[in-house]
DNA sequence: GCAACGTTTCGTCGAATGTTGAAACATTGG
DNA sequence: CCAATGTTTCAACATTCGACGAAACGTTGC
């Protein structure tokens, strides 16, 4: 036998095990099914993804085992969801390159995903990109490589738009930057990231649509973006 | 049966196929060996993944049918080569996500992969973000969504380091946006991105590492990168 | 305790896939 | 035209892997 490549010794098999993870029918739709940051027991996942619960069982110790997703042990339930965002930014952006027409790519079509959509737990798409953006352009954030933090002008902005209190403690909850894959741009992830989303659903600036990722911004949502130099109708 | 998610009718489908492509590790050696950018005939590729070349064969037409990898003939050779940059992305991004330690990704840990590496065949690492950003500042970009053009000034700006002479014709070439995985940020990818990385190759700004896609500038390279305000030793 | 429920384990079946050598095909160069 | 070289096809084999039902395991609530 002549000599192999030697350069990338272990990198091959990693990229085998992800690949073998994502093989499957079955483990791609349970892991798009977490992909909106939701905590499901095994039996939903089971018939989510049209198969026998004990069949479901033997793909989540696979993905678990992968670490792709995490479990919440809770009684005679076993909740999942994906490992972390990064788990669900490799989905989201293996769905974009390869097989098939441009067509088949739901964000490549959809001008309701394209424009507000939740990655994982945090805001996407072009009004995630644009939160981000207006954010930055106060001086609101701290950024240090992919660790954001926000910082006192930032926490003063949110402030005037009614997101935060005074009461709030964010100061500490660390962000990071997320490649939003259809703008080609960053939005907000990381804890922080899915803070400010979780604070747009309970001030109703936002409203999941049924059974998508796709967000729609309430009357309420659109004055606040506004106030914050966006307009909704533009995105 | 209970009604299952009919959100993604057909994403499960596309991410299992492609999924099922990288799931076994000779075809993963075969992409990474071709990360490059490099074109190699099939024989060589048998060679690199340690298989044999009717493997081989059956491997690629797999990744060639699934538009991973496209094929140039040439007489009695058929070169192969990644379908476009997208797919090289991809792969980055795959190993980044996912299994075992992150020690075990060669991009968290070698310094030299980060500084200058090649992303499929154009620039990447700190040194291709670092020369996207210096010729943007200089107004040098055209950009619309991800599409890239050089402007006048970029020309000038070229021309000034003595990277572009006056009879080259660049004007035309199309350039893309590429998210540089360890930076999180910007750097030129699509032809334009390819010509600008050849050029700093022909004119011995850069040397390709052996055996790695890692890059080192030469001491010319030192002084242009230096009369773009870029200091190699800074990055 | 006991019944109901959710989840996992086990055994088995069938389909799909990777592997190879030998043979066929294609191209080049004498 | 023929030999050498590179590539693909073919047939056969071994292995892996997903699917399911039945049974075991664990938890909750009466």
């Amino acid at each position: 036998m002549l000599p192999m490549n030697t350069a990338t010794p272990q990198t091959r098999y990693h990229i085998a095990e992800i690949g073998s993870l994502l093989s499957d029918p079955a483990r791609a739709a349970i892991l798009l099914a977490l992909m909106d940051g939701t905590i499901r027991p095994a039996g939903e996942l089971a018939r989510m993804a049209g198969i026998a619960p004990s069949t479901a069982s033997a793909h989540l110790r696979k993905l678990t085992d992968g670490e792709l997703l995490a479990v919440i042990d809770q009684g005679r339930h076993r909740y999942y969801r994906l490992a972390n965002d990064r788990v669900a930014q490799m989905i989201e952006n293996l769905s974009v390159a390869g097989i098939g027409a441009p067509a088949s790519n739901p964000w490549r079509g959809d001008p309701v995903m394209l424009r507000a959509r939740t990655c994982y737990n945090h805001l996407a798409g072009a009004l995630g990109v644009a939160v981000f953006e207006k954010i930055r352009a106060a001086d609101g954030f701290a950024l240090s490589g992919e660790a954001v933090h926000l910082s006192e002008a930032g926490s003063r902005r949110l402030k005037q738009v009614g997101l935060l209190d005074n009461d709030d403690a964010v100061d500490g909850i660390p962000g990071r930057t997320c490649v939003d894959w259809t703008e080609r741009r960053f939005h907000l992830g990381g804890k922080l990231g899915a803070w400010l989303t979780t604070r747009l659903f309970e001030r109703e600036w936002l409203r999941r649509r049924t059974s998508t990722r796709a967000l729609t911004a309430t009357t309420v949502g659109r004055n606040g973006f506004s106030a914050l130099g966006l307009e909704w109708d533009r995105l």
